[in-house]
DNA sequence: TATATTAGACAGTACAGCTACCCAATATCC
DNA sequence: GGATATTGGGTAGCTGTACTGTCTAATATA
């Protein structure tokens, strides 16, 4: 297909296609002449993963470009390495860590004991490190006396989380759709997550101190467990 | 104090102060003449809150405003109140919903049948409820086959978080005070929470892979189970 | 009284993410 | 085979965000 129909198929302004080329986001089509080129699924598909990752995930151009890079380049055969190397992804945009090129690992004294608490296995290098160290000195400036040792729930829950986020991978055997997977599960996954924690929160809210404003009509007597009405 | 206190203490430059003052992020000092004001402790607080939300959460100053507000306005007395509030708001930043604001609830077929079997109570105007069925949406068209379904047992995890959460304020009497703890724990721990998830992604991938290319030596033998080493 | 600081207003800057336009080459329709 | 439309490639421009710098008159401080 050529760009035009790239782009109703799309959705995606064929100006914009153009600029996604220009940045690196999306590979080149395969050129049959001097001002003509030929696009497949394989671009369709890559500018839907371009559109969900700045989309509905809100990442910067440039960070998606360093997602998407990282799921092609290297060898795919390595479903660990690959995997590893999607996982250590932190796409630069809100909350990135100082070091661009995350040659150097910083310091991170309170995620070193938070890893080692939970007899974890990460690398040095992982950006998400700084992230928790430098959320946990934020929120100590203002005054909520948190260290890792505060953490350590929510990292069990983490865990948790992170099994069931490899589960999905399971039944996936090409390396490279077992890296496009993961970045899916990874990125586009965490506001729907972080969606469910709000909810969650409002319903928690609501057992515990009454019914919400926002809400005409609730059954009384609401439970404290789980289990369903 | 002056300005210029209020900036060496705070870090922020005199003239993004005076941008803040503008937007309304930060109420106006106590005028003691016509070109001069007095700013107190709860100035510092309130900018330190703003560049947690803008830094290392990476809202917009918009979005910033929206979540200032909103624990700033309504009566505080009541507790509910208050967090409904804190959580039914959406920082309109990345993966906003549509409707700027929130006064029609939008159709969310699939988190109204999330909810329903979770047993949750959550306003229809809880703007979380259009992020679930949009990222679900997204998945499906990246050909994820996902529905409300998957999501539950990260549902049933998001209510545990959601506890701890809650947990954390339990210890707080003033409403406001609440309020603003409900902000610091819904918002600035959102990127240690997701870095967090990252760094379990890592280890449980080395766990079922093999080692991680970024680390030269592991211990032999990893568990499957949780206990420390 | 001299110097520095301040509030308030507004213009200017830097960057991101597109968007519009141009041109020569190519495809397509008649 | 000629007219018309589309394309790739390049550049310039536009819009919005988050500041930053400058100016002025009023006020504080030495």
């Amino acid at each position: 297909m050529r760009i035009s129909e790239l782009s109703r198929r799309s959705g995606v302004p064929n100006a914009t296609i153009k600029y996604y080329l220009r940045e690196g986001l999306l590979p080149p089509g395969r050129a049959t002449a001097q001002t003509q080129a030929e696009y497949d699924d394989s671009h369709l598909r890559r500018l839907r993963l371009i559109r969900a990752l700045t989309g509905v995930r809100g990442l910067s151009v440039a960070a998606a470009k360093q997602v998407l890079d990282t799921i092609a380049e290297e060898d795919q055969t390595d479903t660990h390495h690959v995997l590893g190397l999607v996982f250590g992804v932190w796409p630069s945009g809100s909350s990135k860590p100082e070091t661009a090129d995350g040659q150097v690992p910083v310091e991170c004294p309170e995620t070193d004991a938070l890893v080692d608490a939970m007899g974890w296995t990460v690398s040095t290098y992982n950006p998400a490190r700084q992230v928790i160290d430098r959320t946990l000195e934020t929120l100590r400036s203002l005054g909520m006396e948190q260290d890792w040792r505060s953490l350590l729930p929510y990292a069990e829950l983490a865990a948790r989380t992170a099994r069931l986020d490899l589960d999905q991978l399971e039944t996936l055997k090409d390396p490279l759709e077992k890296a496009e997977r993961a970045v899916l599960l990874t990125f586009v996954l965490e506001p729907a997550l972080m969606a469910l924690r709000r909810l969650a929160q409002e319903d928690e809210s609501i057992v515990r101190y009454g019914e919400s404003p926002s809400l005409a009509a609730l059954q009384p007597g609401r439970r404290r467990a789980d289990e369903h009405e």
